[in-house]
Formats: structure tokens, sequence, C-alpha cells
DNA sequence: AAAGTAAGTCAACATGGCTGACGTAAAATC
DNA sequence: GATTTTACGTCAGCCATGTTGACTTACTTT
């Protein structure tokens, strides 16, 4: 009689544990948007917002297809926080060189203070995480994040993210 | 003259990986949620719906107020998703035993096929992950994770995720 | 010259957060 | 036993951010 909740049944704990992770993930996303989200507020601006310039930070000189690309919405969802983030100063359009349509974005020196000050809090947070886990476990958390990204987009997403 | 982007330079190194990093879990949250997100369509449920579905099932019998705890929402806001999962007969609540007020909530059977049917994608999806990656990243995943959880809740959202 | 592409706009709608005010039943306390 | 607190719920309205669909403009490619 194989007692399916046994914790001898590796399959019954394979399933466990494969929750306990997909759970963790949860967790620690939350919290780990907590901190940006009150910055945020005190620019009235949202998560939208946030993920913008910190792309925008990251890949100066993007163009809005590709950032569309990597926020996977819509322009016009994009359009109304881009149009925010213009307006007010913290990035900047410049027409493409080789491509006159494209308009390629920048962060303004507003925009990279701001950025600083919301990514500051958040490589806090993963710094401590870091140090507390220790190396090993760093490179683990890369292995098993990356082994998340949809392998259609796994290559050319990591090749963005370590780019340089 | 100490070039701040020098690769010899711990401090920017250190600040780039946080920055991948950081990056990394946006790109595996992402990918992460696109499965069931399609699945929930299907149903006319969103992401808000997935979350009390896997919170419930996960602990049978949780009072509102538990659950309200872990997702950091608002009671009317609960509301309208939770009304909606009993409404249409995924969730159940049945008048807490020694404290009457409460109303301890259950999925039903069609609320576990359901969960069932959501979270085998996710399972599989972590599983090819961890399956490349091996288990000491996975246990380096846990770690990271784990201390990226607010620290002032970490101990009791630990306690509830390995439960039982 | 025509077709395709990058980006933008307007309008309307859905989801899922929020606040504030108020109600009801049960439990806990004075 | 009366009062206060607690668990939960509702109504109403607002806001942020996602969606679709239709159309425009400027530029590039064919």
């Amino acid at each position: 009689m194989a007692d399916v909740k046994s914790g001898t049944n590796p399959l019954f704990l394979r399933e466990e544990e494969l929750r306990q992770c997909i759970e963790l993930l949860f967790f620690a996303y939350r919290d780990f948007t907590a901190g940006p989200d009150e910055i945020l507020r005190e620019y009235n601006f949202g998560r939208a917002h946030h993920r913008v310039i910190h792309f925008v930070c990251r890949n100066q000189g993007i163009t809005v297809s590709e950032l569309l690309e990597i926020l996977r919405i819509t322009k016009q969802s994009l359009s109304r926080v881009l149009n925010a983030l213009v307006e007010r100063g913290f990035v900047e359009q410049r027409p493409g060189v080789t491509d006159r349509r494209q308009r390629l974005l920048y962060l303004t020196e507003e925009g990279k203070k701001l950025e600083q000050k919301i990514s500051k809090i958040q490589r806090n947070q993963v710094a401590q995480a870091f140090m507390e886990a220790g190396g090993e476990a760093v490179a683990g958390y890369r292995k098993v994040l990356s082994g998340l990204i949809n392998e259609s987009d796994r290559e050319r997403a990591l090749k963005r993210i370590l780019n340089k």
C-alpha cells in the first residue's frame, strides 16, 4: 500500500517542493516591489513607470518597439506612461540617426537621479539577501531564474541582461 | 586615475551584478505568470483569482483576514475576486467552529481541478528549470528568495510556505 | 510611385488596486 | 448584562494600467 503522501514517495516530495518554490517566488516578488512602490508614490508614478525607467536606464537609446517587446504590453499602454515621463522631464526622446522614424529613449539627468534612488533600495535588498545566502547560492539563483525565462526568448533576454 | 567602469573595480562589478539579478527576477516573473494567465482567460479569471485559488489550496480553511495579510490588498479588492470564485463554485465558505464570525475558505472539487490545471503548468516550468540547473542551484535559489522576503514577515511567510 | 514600418493618437472598455462610510453578527471585556 | 471590539461584508466611487480597434504621420524600402 503505497502512501501517496508518504515522505518516501519521490513524486510527492517533488510536487510539494515545486509548490514551495513557486510560492517563494510570489513572496519574494511581493516584497521586492514594495520598496520602489513607496518612493514612486511620492512622484505620483507607479510600477509601470518604474519598469520604463529601469529598462531605459539599462538600455540608453533603446527604441520604442524594443521596449514594447521587453515589457510585453501594447504601445497604447506604454504611451500613457512614457508620455508622462517625457512631459515631466525624466525621459528624453531623440530621433534615430540611421532611421529617423525611431525615437530613441534616454534618461535625463533627473531621470537618472530617480533611477538611482529607486534602484538603490532594491540593490541593497538584493545585496543583503546575497550576503546572507553566499556566492554559491547566488550562482544557483541566477541559473534557476535564467531557466524560468521563456525558452524562445531566453537567449535574447539573457543577452540583454548581461549586455555591454 | 581609477576607472570606475573598469572590470577590476569591485564596487562597479557588484552594482552591475546586482542590477543583472534584479532584471533576471523581472523576466522570470514575467514569463512565469504568462502560462497561468492564458488558462485563466478561458475562465474569465485574472491573476487576482489565481492568487486566491493558490493560497486557499495551500491553506484549506484559511480565514479571510489571513488571506488578506498574505496578499496585502484591501478586503474590498479581495471581495470582488472572492465573490466571483464563490458564486461560480470554485471556492466554498464555512463558518468557523470555534469562532463563528469567521468564514473559512476551501476549494471545491471544481476549484481543486482548476488549481491542478493551472499549477501543473507552473510546476512543469519550474521542474524544467530545476533539472537544467541542478540540485545545488535549487538550494541557492531557495536561500536567496527567502532572503528577499521582508525581514519582519520572513519567519511567518516561510513557516506558511513550508507548512505541514 | 507604392508598400511597408516606427511611432503616435483617439476612444472605449476591463481588471484590479484604492479610500471612505456604514452594517451585522459574534466574541470579548467591563 | 451592557458595551466594545472583532471578523467580515457591502455600496459607491476613484485611479492605474492593461486591452482592442481604427486611423494618421513620417520615414524607409522596394
